[in-house]
DNA sequence: TAATATAAGTCAATAAAGCTGACTATTAAA
DNA sequence: TTTAATAGTCAGCTTTATTGACTTATATTA
């Protein structure tokens, strides 16, 4: 039988490691936008994931973002009053809330978005079409339940 | 010229969302074994990048988890208490810090590595070798600056 | 060698992000 | 019409991280 080097403890060790890093560096990159508009890493990751999932109701976000009701209320309620997100009521069912950026919002997105994309460009320019097809595969594996 | 469709800014954007989510389900993946022991996202993110990196000094972690000093410095002390991290004097340099797992802190990371470790393993079976490498290989191009 | 710079540690105050628990109101489903 | 699900809220608390001002030890350089 074949001996993985890929599947080897170590490596999922490092790649585990990886992650932390790259996440940590990619969502570090925007601080100066995030600063001048008052926003915090929880307004980061709230705007992030309402811009790429529009419509997106508060329950999938609680759990997109594993923080409790509570602690999504209190960033996701600024972020209203401010008129970065907008809610609209669900129209298959009433109860539900869904998120958008409004108009404001998706300025603010781009130029959060502009600082981040950098980073990621760089790395991919440097790759063929094939490594950055399976970066992409394999991060949403490794997402799934 | 060709369009590349994968430096695309959805798709980048789109990337930006997926690493948050892999991060953040994977880092909660030991939940359990954590809170067993007393600890948080903080004391974890520390073994992890003490057990991948022995020997790190502590600029170097400061750097890594772009945290402050003060923020290190109180999960650090509590680790070394609980003898989970060990410090010791650079042979280089006197004033570095080399940081170290002891015997019991390898034990403990191993439990946190075991529950996160599933779902990288999952992910990977269900990938070819190219896959896997092309990942690691983009994740890393990501860190550098 | 004396002055300066770097690495690490510390104290204090504060802010940001998150948690638990106990509720209410609205809407949907049984 | 009772029950369940979704969202929101209030209160109090913990954890994580920040800024700013220092100290100590070691290394570098003038």
């Amino acid at each position: 039988m074949q001996d993985f080097l890929y599947l080897r403890e170590n490596n999922i060790k490092e790649i585990i490691e990886l992650m932390l890093e790259a996440y940590t560096n990619s969502y570090s990159d925007p601080y100066e936008v995030l600063k001048k508009n008052s926003f915090g890493k929880a307004h980061h990751r709230l705007i992030c994931a309402v811009d790429i999932n529009p419509g997106i109701k508060v329950a999938d976000l609680i759990k997109k973002l594993k923080i409790t009701k509570q602690s999504l209320s209190r960033v996701l309620q600024e972020l209203i009053k401010k008129e970065i997100i907008s809610q609209s009521k669900g129209d298959v069912d009433g109860r539900h809330r869904l998120l958008h950026l409004t108009e404001n919002g998706k300025k603010i997105s781009e130029e959060i978005f502009n600082t981040q994309k950098k980073r990621i460009l760089e790395a991919f320019k440097e790759s063929d079409s094939d490594e950055v097809l399976n970066f992409k595969k394999v991060l949403k594996k490794i997402i799934a339940e």
